[in-house]
DNA sequence: GCTCATTAAGTTGTGCACAACTTAGTTGTG
DNA sequence: CACAACTAAGTTGTGCACAACTTAATGAGC
């Protein structure tokens, strides 16, 4: 093998355009289902954080999807008008609001579980090579994520 | 190992999840980087496509890239008024736009090449690590991909 | 009690993505 | 030639992402 590291790099050589296109690519699996249900992905990733802990804060989502509040704010008052979250501000501490799940937001875990099922088959991959993609995927970010910060 | 398949899908044990978190995790890598270029990530790609082969119509660019008009075509707007590519309509068939480098845009190919080696050191994968992670992902697109156009 | 730094959430502006649509040019068939 | 089907590029509208900023509430030190 050569490795030809001062050529100019190749679209389709890149492991970056390679993971760019596939997040595409699998949210894009994920549309027509979701539509159904009135989400977006990011969306759903909300709802997947609050069935697993109902009543986070929004910095608390922030830091559970490694979004800021200039993109959750947005994102949880669309899903509040879709009724299936809640927002309170606390009394104790009045920065603070706390999102909840609405019964309908709740109703949606078992659905949202199916459509969940329903990606992993259509990757082509065993659940182990699934798992051991995700972990791969799960130590470059945390490398990057290192570097980003010492860096700068 | 147990598998819980129809319990609730937590986040963090998300494939897709990591997918989605790793793409904008190297991409906001890029992003310090590709300011000081004056660049977008995406901006970025369609000039990687035109260093590989200057004169691609639209369409060809959004193939290569996996987007389509709708996100292309302002895309070259912006990096046009960036004055790094100029678009040309086509006298043999006036439908047809070709993109072309310009001088600034082509001067860019060799610092574009030293910033995808800086990420990929970052990654803190070997080089055989990196390219395994990006045949599994093109795969898995590649399955994707399959999916959609079988199931509808 | 006051002031100032800090924190939490939200707002504004830019640039993707993508669906749905429009416009204009080309091609195939009668 | 006529005209319908198709193709290429671009436009419009919605929803992320993210940087930079604003507003409001809290807490620490004096």
């Amino acid at each position: 093998m050569v490795l030809v590291m001062d050529a100019t790099p190749r679209l389709r050589e890149q492991a970056c355009f390679a993971l760019y296109t596939a997040s595409r690519a699998v949210i894009g699996l994920y549309r027509p289902m979701l539509d159904r249900l009135g989400l977006t992905y990011p969306q759903f990733l909300v709802l997947m954080a609050l069935w697993e802990s109902d009543g986070l804060t929004v910095t608390e989502l922030g830091d559970e999807l490694q979004l800021d509040s200039g993109t959750v704010s947005p994102l949880l008052k669309r899903l509040e008008a879709g009724g299936f979250v809640e927002r309170r501000r606390e009394s104790d501490d009045e920065r603070r609001v706390t999102v909840h799940l609405t019964e309908a937001g709740a109703a949606l875990e078992s659905r949202g579980c199916e459509i969940t099922q329903v990606v992993g088959e259509a990757s082509g991959m065993s659940y182990g090579e699934l798992i051991a993609l995700r972990d791969k995927l799960n130590e470059f970010t945390a490398a990057i994520h290192d570097r980003q910060s010492t860096t700068e």
